[in-house]
DNA sequence: TAAAATATTCGTTTATAGACGAAAAATAAA
DNA sequence: TTTATTTTTCGTCTATAAACGAATATTTTA
């Protein structure tokens, strides 16, 4: 989850719940030095717009609308202030050491097309866990990850939801992940090898043990990452 | 910031920032297992309407509306199911070791109305840093903090917002705080000790040097929190 | 201090949200 | 398989959001 998205989703869920959403609002343009004319320019409104809201005038604003002011608070940040609030905030979201990218889904998506559009062949054995439905991903780097982790780093692969995909890339044989995974009480939905040198068939009957679908995907890791995020935004 | 806070504030960042906010709903009464009949006879509505919501019929709901759905969702998950689901989230915050309340406020607060709120003493003279304003909190367990602090952890003292009061609990001399204050680059808006042995008057120096604002506030520590979270709530 | 820039207030119009309820469809339970 | 429950669809009405613009007020800048 990058620091846009973070902030993005951080503001909004800010001004939804707030029990004044127009200070919010405006807490978050200062925040930005934004002034209301250019945030209206930016959005093509008028600035009487933008007063109306920040003032209150407006008692529930519609999401889609909320959508657009972050939207282009973001935008003008990294468009034309080279990004400074954005950079400052970077600091503030901790990068996990192994974890490539993540992302919880706004919807749940099915096993099948999951595997599916991330071009997935299953390893384990038709009726295991197709079923069910993914609610986001991790895409962990294995050396990184499995070798060192402990049990409150291992937890934290699951961001908000465990009925997600873990992502495991650097894998040779592809055993590691899947003892990680039978020992650890939480289980993911998928979990997914991102170009295994080999996959031991111990690994697929550990997997089937625990009804997980175990998926081989070859596609290069910038094209999966996006393939991914892509899952969520349709 | 409370488990029930920190959920509320994903989900509704989640849902103002999803493409298909209907099916994102959906999902999270789904992660409750709450039916639309239930939700809808919390809410006193028709069951039909949630159904319209789900399906995307509205397209731009307002943020009161997604607002009281979620508060629904999870006063569901806890007066009717024991709080099933808020205990499963529960072990996904970090507690962090020496913090003992964190929130950003939804508006700027000036520091003025600030430490009248709070029933503060201004140690520092008059002029130092009382024309800026708050953001948000941290209230910090100065034992655990200070004296075995490295600048990770320090810096997630700042939450969201650098604009913020920083409330040390456990002092004796009030020296320590205010040392890791000057050292570190970021910058406090307030420093806030709670009932403090007495307090050094480096620390009183250090402070105008920074042109931060120090006080003292005698109320009890439940009590203060209180009063630092109700400020938000206005 | 004057001028420029920014922000506020509020009347108004159009589009859409918020909500109901009836009928139909889908799902779950017995 | 039947029955009960849940969900969906959609027409409809009322309230309010979304947006404009004019006039005024406030703040900032030179």
């Amino acid at each position: 989850m990058n620091i846009k998205n973070a902030l993005s989703e951080k503001i909004a869920g800010e001004i939804t719940l707030s029990p004044k959403p127009g200070q919010t609002i405006r807490k978050w343009r200062n925040v930005f030095d934004i002034s209301q004319t250019e945030l209206a320019n930016h959005l093509m409104l008028s600035p009487s717009v933008i007063s109306d809201y920040e003032s209150g005038r407006r008692k529930s604003p519609g999401i889609q609308t909320i959508k657009k002011v972050i939207g282009a608070l973001i935008e003008i940040d990294e468009k034309k202030r080279g990004g400074k609030i954005l950079r400052q905030y970077s600091s503030m979201i901790e990068t996990r050491e192994g974890i490539l990218e993540i992302m919880e889904y706004p919807f749940s998506i099915p096993v099948g097309t999951f595997i599916k559009k991330i071009s997935g062949n299953v390893l384990t054995s038709k009726d295991i866990g197709l079923k069910k439905s993914v609610k986001g991903f991790t895409v962990v780097d294995s050396i990184k990850t499995i070798e060192t982790i402990n049990s409150v780093d291992y937890a934290k692969l699951y961001g908000w939801s465990t009925e997600r995909a873990l992502v495991f890339t650097g894998i040779r044989y592809g055993r590691s992940p899947m003892i990680a995974v039978r020992v650890h009480p939480v289980k993911p939905t998928v979990v997914v090898y991102h170009k295994p040198g080999s996959v031991d068939s111990l690994a697929i009957k550990l997997a089937e043990r625990e009804n997980i679908p175990l998926v081989v995907t070859n596609i290069p890791l910038d094209e999966l990452k996006k393939k991914l995020i892509l899952l969520g935004a349709q």
